[in-house]
DNA sequence: TCAATAGGGTTTAGATACGATACTATATAA
DNA sequence: TTATATAGTATCGTATCTAAACCCTATTGA
């Protein structure tokens, strides 16, 4: 068994953890509020729901239910029920919680990290051994996705949904991602 | 600013928390005195305090406190101050807490990840960055800090604190740990 | 057709974490 | 000697978290 590589991502965690709740707490937020805004403001639009919310972060769907009712009561986003299949709650972030999102991102509140090729590459496999071994969703990319296809110039496809997507589709994170074998 | 690095560790993070908080329940325990127990298995002698542990953790001090008082209410860990200076109380794993800590990590309760040394340059890369920008402590091991010595054949010294170290001392992790320039 | 099952979401209650504050005690610096 | 800094503890109010029970909707299959 691997100690070092989990001590890192173990330290990594909490110190994103801290800063987060800062940066959160500095707008008046707790950090998963900010967690949920930075989510919604990532995933694509099968994924905005409070399960997939739960999934991601690790939480009760109780415990996300009462973080949600608390973003709709202060208008950081809104819940509409889907047309289709009315079990869904559909989440969206309000140019309020828009805002208050990109604010909280842009005042470096939270620290960057080196853009290092490598470091994406290996936490990816990572993150891929784990979804194997534990049957956890791995929240990534569409364009990383095995069920992406790419039939044409600058034109997608889900394969799983079985809709077509944009360019700009496959920059957001899905629940249903898995990685390729 | 690169975001999706931040994404990938997040989501490491995130899975990773709420593995453990599930392990951690087998045993009858919250997440963080998992926490606790897993960092003074870790930590080297000069880093046994509550005060590391709330840089470490990145919790206050008296969430800490209280933590620990319910460990060693349950012998998890005893507390003893230093004789030295009696500001410090030391904190040590008992038998229970030790063999508690070893049958949750054995179980394989907490996945394991690939051993990538690609992987664990580059998040010390990060972590090296992090610890610049925002003056965090990085909690590394002594084998990887700065002050660390070699004069002789498995003889080891810390330039910092004065004191000779095994080869054994440095695989542990030291609340004054900094990374090389 | 209609029960049975499964999935998404909410509510409630109890336990707990968290931040803030005040406080004690010890060590170090001026 | 006084002032300052550091380590730790205790307490209180707020808000989160988990677990369990529950409702509603969709799907399955006899």
């Amino acid at each position: 068994m691997n100690t070092e590589t989990k001590l890192w991502i173990e330290r990594l965690s909490s110190l994103q953890h801290s800063l987060m709740r800062k940066a959160a707490g500095t707008q008046g937020l707790q950090l998963v509020h900010f967690e949920i805004l930075h989510y919604l403001s990532l995933c694509n639009r099968y994924s905005n729901t409070a399960q997939a919310l739960s999934e991601y972060l690790g939480q009760t769907k109780g415990s996300i239910s009462q973080s949600l009712k608390f973003l709709e009561d202060q208008a950081y986003i809104i819940r509409q029920p889907d047309t289709r299949d009315r079990r869904y709650v559909r989440l969206f972030l309000t140019d309020k919680g828009q805002e208050t999102f990109t604010q909280m991102a842009a005042a470096g509140l939270v620290p960057a990290l080196p853009d290092d090729p490598a470091l994406n590459h290996a936490l990816k496999n990572a993150l891929g051994t784990w979804q194997r071994e534990n049957g956890i969703k791995s929240f990534g990319q569409c364009r990383s996705c095995k069920y992406n296809q790419n039939p044409g110039e600058g034109v997608f496809y889900c394969a799983l949904l079985k809709e077509s997507l944009s360019a700009q589709d496959t920059e957001k994170i899905c629940r249903e991602h898995v990685f390729p074998a």
